[in-house]
DNA sequence: TTGGAAAGTCAACAAGGCTGACTTAAAATC
DNA sequence: GATTTTAAGTCAGCCTTGTTGACTTTCCAA
């Protein structure tokens, strides 16, 4: 690699300039993605440490929350881990009291998902404090920074995640 | 939480369109977080696994191309791990021949971290694959959208990681 | 009726975090 | 000059969360 883009200007293109693709700013941008999400995930992961639990807990927390009645499968196929892992996971949930897992009308294979009282408790918990550092970032940077922001990421995606990412609905039965 | 913000106009407000606080459009960038951060790890994590490293190594690996001549502490801090944990991870990466240990000069307890060749080209390796990406999603996503990326991104970070963030240089000796 | 899909389980392993305790060498301070 | 502090390194043990592989149960669908 190292293309000539790293360069900045493309002496015969069309005029704009292309500062921003040179390596160096692409560096800030890779080391940005590491400090920032490292601080993105630290305040839930506080409240978690006090419920022994992790960080996979919050993922399927928030995803059982996002969809409820979700089946495992979906919730296999949106958190990219395996079966075992994932279902280590929900057992202590499940175990916990903090999830259901009703199974299926139409289908009695399926397992559908959903928080208990307690379970939204703690999902909310964890939002909100999430929440509150991605608000506060958005305000200091404002709407247009943050529509960039949106932009970039969703460009930085696979395209089958990013199908993932606009298509969490199914679920519901 | 859940302040009156998650409404999104201010009644009686200066009248600017705070729609992007919403609840719903803050968990959209925190899912998108989420999503892009695994696909933005993923192709270096593909190279780390043909040579038994992690992206631990990954991470060692780049901030000492980034600041050759870094002492074990400034690492420390940078990584945000423990000794220990780092220890493990150099002594690996030092055993292999793709870092360099040397004694300090001025001060003979410290320990200045450099590339060795071999480091140097695997490293260039997992840049590489990962500038790639980026430059992808910033050519996608043009140069506004990309201000408005690091924006965020670093409004996110906690000072002292904003600090760090900004302030790598040190090492050099 | 049979094949395959959804879920769940057991076992074993690895990476990469962590804590705690302790050593060595060298610098800094009193 | 003696003492304390700092930088680095090490050993041991633990936890979470990921992996593979093998296997079962249940049940839908061809």
């Amino acid at each position: 690699m190292n293309t000539g883009q790293a360069k900045g200007l493309l002496p015969g293109g069309g005029g704009e300039n292309l500062l921003f693709l040179t390596d160096d700013q692409l560096r800030k941008g890779i080391e940005a993605m590491f400090f920032a999400y490292r601080d993105f995930t630290a305040d839930p992961d506080r409240i978690l440490e006090n419920h022994a639990y992790g960080r996979a807990h919050h993922r399927a927390l928030h995803f059982i929350q996002r969809s409820p009645g979700t089946t495992v499968n979906n919730l296999l196929a949106i958190l990219g881990v395996t079966k075992q892992s994932l279902n280590r996971v929900l057992r202590g949930l499940i175990e916990d009291g903090m999830v259901e897992s009703r199974v299926g009308r139409r289908d009695k294979r399926e397992r559908h998902l959903h928080l208990t009282e307690k379970g939204a408790a703690l999902e909310r918990m964890l939002a909100d404090v999430q929440r509150a550092r991605m608000r506060a970032a958005y305000r200091a940077a404002g709407p247009a920074a943050v529509a960039g922001f949106r932009q970039v990421l969703e460009a930085m995606m696979d395209p089958e995640r990013r199908a993932l990412y606009h298509g969490i609905r199914e679920g519901g039965a």
